[in-house]
DNA sequence: ACCGTTTAGTTTCCTGAGAAACCGGTTCGC
DNA sequence: GCGAACCGGTTTCTCAGGAAACTAAACGGT
């Protein structure tokens, strides 16, 4: 009687992807929201701002955008909280009347290395028990999966 | 000079699981949007009755709810979608007045038992290039997650 | 049988994310 | 130089998703 092919959504990668994700980002933003008051977008130019601004360069918004693969609009706003929070500061950019530069404040730092050994944290909590080659492995997937959906995407969507 | 933690983000596990999560999402709804005009909450909703319903089991929303991990607001908006398009049909149930049965209309299984199939085929695009190993070891690894993070979640949420 | 509690479903409200329109400022071709 | 196309950033609008409030039906104890 069932000759339906039998599909169950269970099993399907794409779907177990998305509530893996899900529930690893809710307890994340939930960690953060509590313990700083910060949003996952902030959190994460605060992180890129805090590893390459340390290193001398101060962003655009543009090069966020670029290195949270997230939009420009959530960058904006983003920045727009953390300036009014005085985590960041806003320089004008000599070279470019358009666009800013943006680097953490002390403050910024201050919380910045306050956060980021706890997200390591919350990571070595979350793979605790995954050896080394796991891990590995995963990281490798996890990449090829985004190359294989991203060139699918670009081929449909024109 | 360098003396923070050297954070990157680029590295960041959860950050990695999200973005991969979110193109391979997007890829997916794009495609049952332009293809069958149906939501990933529909589609799921369609995928479950499919499955199940075919056995001989009308289910409930609550049933839905618990199956597709969704909030029963999304399975309550989903339902009242596909039962406009006529792909599923409610009926009042016997044993409890609150709730009403689901189940998937002869058009509805048309449409499913042509989903299906191409849910399959987006899949093995996707992982194409990948070995059998490799696939089993990243469905144990997210099962391992999901109740990892989980179980995080529930320690510091009460 | 009756009242308080629980549960399935629904409606309403609020938040987050992306699309599109918009506003200077910049760059390129002439 | 000057106008057109382009680009960074901002504002506005729309929509999906989740939280909370609400309704109606069931259950449980008395």
């Amino acid at each position: 009687m069932t000759q339906s092919t039998d599909f169950q959504l269970a099993d399907f990668l794409p779907y177990q992807l998305s509530i893996t994700s899900n529930a690893v980002s809710d307890l994340i933003s939930e960690r953060y929201r509590s313990r700083f008051g910060l949003k996952v977008t902030e959190w994460r130019v605060m992180a890129i701002l805090g590893d390459r601004g340390s290193h001398g360069g101060q962003l655009t918004q543009r090069d966020l955008t670029k290195a949270t693969v997230m939009d420009k609009v959530a960058v904006n706003r983003a920045c727009k909280v953390l300036e009014e929070r005085g985590l960041v500061a806003r320089v004008a950019n000599e070279s470019d009347g358009r666009s800013h530069l943006l680097a953490l404040t002390g403050e910024g730092e201050a919380i910045h290395s306050e956060v980021m050994p706890t997200a390591r944290a919350t990571e070595s909590e979350l793979f605790d028990g995954f050896d080394e080659t796991e891990v590995a492995s995963l990281r490798a997937m996890l990449a090829k999966l985004r190359a294989k959906a991203g060139s699918l995407t670009d081929l449909s969507g024109r």
